[in-house]
DNA sequence: TAAGTGAGTGGGAAATAGTGGGAAATTGTA
DNA sequence: TACAATTTCCCACTATTTCCCACTCACTTA
C-alpha cells in the first residue's frame, strides 16, 4: 500500500460533511469504516483494514470478561460503514460527531493505515499535554539510526 | 548516497515553495519525503530511507499504546510526499509551513542521510539555546579521536 | 572587464481542491 | 396518509496549488 499520511486541516460543513484531503483519497476506496479511537478521535479504516483489526480484538476479548465487552463496546461497536461522495467527501454520524467533539475546524491524520479524525482544538491540546512525554519517547527510540 | 551536508539559507516565497540548494539537490531524488523533526525543524528524506524508518518506527509501535500513538502521530502522520520542480523547488505543505514557524527565511542543513529545514530565526534561537549543551556534549565525545 | 553560465526569486495562468447551498429523496412521526 | 426533518445528490463559487516562464544577481571564464 502507498504512503497514506500527512497532516490536513478542513472544516465540517453544517450537515456535517467532512471534505478527505485529496492525497489521502487517492489512496482510498470509496466504502470506509468509522469507528471511535482509543484518544478523542474517530479512526477511519479501508474495509479490509476494518475487518482484520476488529476480528483480531474479537479472537482475543470475550464475551463473559468485564475488559473484554469494554473493549467491544468502546471499539467495535460504534462502527459504521461511510461511503465518500463524488466530491471526496464523507458524511460523519450525529453520533460519532458529538462523541469527537468535532465542531468546525478538524485535523486529519494519515497514520499509514488508518486515518484518525480529531477536533483541532482538542488535537492541539492532546499535543501540548504531552510534550514532554514525547520527547522522553523519543529518546527512547535512539536505539533506531539510519543503519 | 554521498555524503549530502552543507548549511545553506534560502527564501521561502509567498506560495510556500523552497529552493534546494544545488549542492544537496545533485544528489537527491526528484521525489522526497518531507515530515516534522522532534524539534522544530522538518525533516526531508529520500523515500527508501524514509521507507525504512517509518517500518521501524511502526514495527515497534502499537495502536493500542499511548505512547506510540505519541510517536505515530508525531513522526510518521505528518508526512508528506513532495517533489522537486524542474527549477530544483519544493513546495511545502501548509501544515508543516505552520508548524515549523517558516516565514520567509529558512535553514538549510544537510546531514549526511537526510536534511534538516528550520526557520532562520529559530535555529539561531536553538543554537543559543543550547549553546552549553553542546559544549559538555562534545565533552561526552572525547573517546573519539582522529585516526 | 565584459560576456556567459548557473542559481535563486518572483509572478501569471491554468488546474485542482475545498466549501457552501439548493433541490430531491428518504425517513420518521403524528 | 400527510407532514416535517434529515439526509443525499448535484452544482457553483472561491481559494489554493501547480505549472510554466522571465528576471536578476553572483560567480566564472575568456
Amino acid at each position: 500500500m502507498k504512503l497514506l499520511t500527512g497532516e490536513f486541516k478542513n472544516m465540517l460543513d453544517e450537515k456535517g460533511r467532512l471534505s478527505l484531503p485529496a492525497r489521502l483519497r487517492s489512496d482510498l476506496p470509496s466504502s470506509l469504516v468509522l469507528t471511535q479511537g482509543v484518544d478523542t478521535c474517530l479512526w477511519l479504516f479501508a474495509p479490509e483494514e476494518w475487518e482484520e483489526l476488529s476480528q483480531r480484538i474479537l479472537a482475543s476479548t470475550s464475551l463473559f470478561q468485564a475488559r473484554s465487552r469494554l473493549i467491544q463496546r468502546r471499539i467495535i461497536a460504534p462502527a459504521q460503514e461511510v461511503e465518500v461522495d463524488k466530491l471526496g467527501r464523507i458524511s460523519i454520524p450525529q453520533s460519532l460527531r458529538d462523541w469527537a467533539g468535532l465542531s468546525k475546524e478538524c485535523i486529519i491524520l494519515g497514520i499509514s493505515r488508518y486515518v484518525e479524525i480529531w477536533d483541532s482544538q482538542r488535537y492541539q491540546a492532546y499535543l501540548a499535554e504531552n510534550q514532554s512525554e514525547f520527547l522522553s519517547a523519543a529518546e527512547e527510540l535512539g536505539g533506531l539510526t539510519l543503519s
